[in-house]
RNA sequence: GGUCCCGUAGUGCAGUCUGGAGUGCACGCCGCCCUGUCAAGGCGGAGGUCGCGAGUUCGAAUCUCGUCGGGACCGCCA
């Protein structure tokens, strides 16, 4: 027998032993870890998707195109890492949050079909499902409408799922925001399991209840079967919990074996309330009513919360539930500090034409052909159809507190373009790693990704980022700073 | 910028609350023995800055403060 590479022991076991060992001992030799049957299998799925993916654009055609990874710095959006110039030293390159600016021209120059697995950078804070760089499946249409460019994505994650799993899902339902929010008190809700929110308002309209006396908007939510693991203890500690997200308190009721309540407030209520809020819920023993009182939003933001916290099972457990959340508002509200409008999305973004009439008299009203696809209650992505006409374009601008000086000074290079004829687009973008997770079983995208990096953003196995000699600084023109205190 | 949790042998842990010698367990590693394997078995051994630094104490892995590293989350991510 001959020696080909000798090898020391490995520095933690290479099987699902090791799903526990410390991560930056992984992470400092993932070329090890790599080893590791999970994560050759949570490779190759990565694989799959990738490859499906772009099959399943390539089908429909797309033609894949590049864009430059050194690009102007945009203020807008998030915050972007900076790259030295060497040759115009004190001036820098950004590297792209996303190729957005240059699909849509390629709009413009007429490749009305573009797709791209696109690496995306953000200089924000790590999460389990954010990365510094992450890859985006990016793709831009010309001449669609929003059930367009949703269809065209759609393909290409059920196209992911059935390369992964072996099973196609089925067509992906298509709610509106305010459906979303309504039914479900969040954006990105999880299908995998019922709990919906439901409209009790009327019910008390009439009540002598203080609480609910006063509020715009009541509604509840039934964990079945969860009275008896949610002791007084608990509930006080949900309480505080939905108080902390902005309710002004949380009525719970626990259903007893003869379907009374038990509750701090039952005796509140009166007996025709208690039965149309049983029958409403259709309420059985054991249990669990969670009621929140205020204005919509509130109502529903606080439920939604509940609902996930109470109900809501791991995020890579199956089965795989996509959604679409349609119709975004265009605007999401009102800088405290300048006093203008938030976009919801950006500010590109073309306002549903039945609510263009709005636009000036009631912004916060008008809702945005802004869409999001949303899986097992995790945000995979957003899109939409953008503005291609100047004039409402200066509209939306307008009504952002941006004027056609600011507006050409800001964008010009990105607005200047369409005056020579930008056709109607849209388009859509979606996190891969995220998408790989969900179809890998895991809870991180850390898992499925080949190098990732740690919450401090430091890579354990090379040891960047470093500092670079002087001489590379001074090429650059560039000074280090003393470090601050 | 903030909240909470974690840090003990190469790896995973117990010990920490209630201070008393690094007291240990499993896997791995090294040596010898045995062996028809299949998570082999037997015997023996090496391996420790209890993350780091102060403080309290006769005495600190254990209590206090600080700090470093890691994780989850809030802010942030148009």
């Amino acid at each position: 027998m001959e020696v080909i590479s000798r090898a020391e022991p490995p520095l933690f076991p290479l099987d699902e032993r090791a799903d526990d060992v410390d991560e930056m001992v992984r992470l400092r030799h993932r070329y090890l870890d790599l080893r590791r049957p999970r994560m050759q299998r949570n490779l190759r799925i990565r694989s799959q998707v990738n490859t499906a993916v772009r099959a399943a654009m390539v089908r429909q055609g797309f033609v894949e195109v590049e864009t430059p990874m050194l690009m102007p710095t945009t203020p807008e959006g998030a915050r972007e890492f900076v790259v030295p110039s060497r040759q115009r030293p004190g001036t820098f390159y950004a590297l792209p949050q996303s190729p957005q600016l240059y699909k849509q021209l390629l709009m413009v120059g007429g490749l009305d079909r573009y797709f791209q697995i696109a690496r995306c950078l953000r200089d924000e804070d790590l999460r389990a499902d954010r990365q510094y760089e992450f890859m985006q499946l990016d793709l831009e249409m010309s001449f669609v409408d929003v059930d367009d460019v949703l269809d065209a994505a759609e393909e290409s994650v059920l196209d992911a799922a059935e390369a992964v799993t072996g099973v196609r899902p089925p067509a992906v339902p298509r709610i509106t925001w305010h459906q979303a929010m309504d039914t479900y008190g969040t954006d990105k809700p999880d299908l995998r399991f019922g709990m919906e929110l439901v409209e009790l308002t009327d019910i008390f309209a009439q009540t002598g209840f203080k609480a609910f006396a006063t509020a715009g908007c009541i509604k509840g939510i039934k964990a079945p079967g969860a009275a008896p693991e949610w002791g007084r203890n608990k509930l006080d500690g949900l309480t505080d919990h939905a108080k902390s997200l902005g309710a002004k308190g949380l009525v719970w009721l626990k259903v007893a074996a003869d379907g009374s309540f038990e509750s701090p407030v039952a005796k509140f209520l009166s007996a025709e309330e208690s039965r149309a809020l049983s029958e409403r819920l259709e309420a059985k023993p054991e249990d669990l009513l969670l009621l929140v009182a205020d204005e919509w939003a509130t109502t529903c933001e606080v439920l939604g919360d509940l609902r996930n916290t109470l109900g809501r099972p791991p995020v890579a457990e199956g089965p795989y539930r996509y959604l679409w959340v349609v119709d975004f508002p265009l605007f999401v509200g009102v800088d405290e500090a300048t006093g203008k409008l938030k976009t919801g999305h950006h500010p590109f973004c073309h306002p549903h034409t039945e609510d263009l009439d709005k636009l000036e008299t009631d912004p916060l009203a008008v809702r945005a052909w802004a869409y999001d696809l949303v899986l097992n209650g995790w945000e995979l992505g957003s899109g939409s159809i953008r503005i291609h006409d100047p004039v409402l374009q200066q509209r939306v601008f307008t009504q952002l507190g941006i004027d056609e000086e600011e507006a050409q000074a800001r964008f010009g290079f990105f607005l200047n373009p369409f005056r020579y004829g930008a056709p109607p687009h849209g388009g859509f973008a979606y996190g891969l790693d995220r998408l790989v997770a969900i179809l890998a079983g895991e809870e991180n995208i850390r898992e499925v990704i080949a190098f990732p990096k740690p919450q401090s953003g430091g890579d354990p196995m090379t040891g960047a980022p470093l500092s670079i000699e002087d001489r590379q600084l001074n090429e650059l023109g560039l000074r280090l700073l003393p470090p601050a205190t």
